[in-house]
DNA sequence: TCATTTCCCGTGATATCCCATTCCATCCCG
DNA sequence: CGGGATGGAATGGGATATCACGGGAAATGA
């Protein structure tokens, strides 16, 4: 938990419209986050497993780092996501209004125009086009009532 | 008591109106309680079992969070979580009156309007429909005199 | 020179702050 | 024991600040 806390936190979802020129807002509430944890910055990249935009600040990817130091300097799974994490990452800058322009490349990877819905997932948060996060949303509720997916126990003695 | 006791403990039931703005006054045992644990705060979700709005203490959800961390970061179920915990959650904040405008999505999946019924459960509370929470009390009692669920018994030692 | 990006200001909608009033349970005093 | 006094709590309404977002001007780069 302690290290936990020390990355900053996203939560709730945040649809934003993109500007003519590529602009949207980044949430208030996420630079807020990024601002009390001092993080140095946030990275971008495809994400490796929704139809969505992957982000997080540089602290937590660090901490991703650290867990693929842990394996063989050649391991077949360190290369891959060496390669499709930190060799597709990019540095997210906003202005003063808090307004950022994300790459086309990742816009239309994750099939976002006009909106892009910021999902808030604790230390990670993504960006999809809100259709499909929608559908996603419902999905994940279906899998949790249905009782498809278990949550994991609490640490024992958290009272 | 202070050994064992490391989360705000939310007590009783207490109803609320809600006003034209949207603003609903949290209840002042409940602020007292988050006060005394110096608690970061409040975050509010929709609730995964029930027609209500879920509300615990930010050190709370670190909690969940870190038992997430405990599973690999695009494990399936992590994911189904974190979308249903985080990219719903909220924090709570309210003003000097004690009062905090709770998000009209989270009002309307839970039903509520005019009212809030805000129901302590120890280390979490939940915001009802007046209505709805009465005969989900009325369920529960039932469901305890019928003998159709059973207390646990206490932890060795607790004398 | 033209296209693109970055900066800066304006604006409307929303949320937050602040002051005033009402409500209610307890306390105090006769 | 009764009725007013008292203080915390809930509620109402107006003023103010914040945020998303649009557009023009300046800067950058090909």
């Amino acid at each position: 938990m302690s290290q936990f806390v020390n990355t900053a936190l996203f939560l709730n979802t945040h649809t934003n419209r993109i500007d003519g020129k590529g602009r949207v807002s980044f949430p208030a509430p996420f630079r807020t986050a990024i601002d009390v944890r001092k993080s140095q910055g946030v990275v971008l990249f495809k994400s490796l497993s929704d139809p969505a935009i992957e982000g997080m600040t540089v602290e937590r990817l660090y901490q991703m780092a650290s867990a693929l130091e842990a394996l063989p300097p050649f391991a077949p799974e360190r290369a891959s996501f060496e390669i499709s994490i930190f060799g597709a990452a990019q540095a997210l800058v906003y202005d003063g209004e808090g307004r950022c322009s994300i790459p086309k490349s990742l816009l239309e990877q994750a099939g976002i125009a006009g909106e892009a819905a910021f999902l808030g997932r604790g230390a990670t948060f993504q960006i999809w086009e809100p259709g499909a996060l929608a559908r996603r949303v419902e999905a994940a509720a279906k899998a949790i009532t249905t009782g498809a997916v278990a949550f994991p126990t609490l640490p024992a003695g958290v009272l």
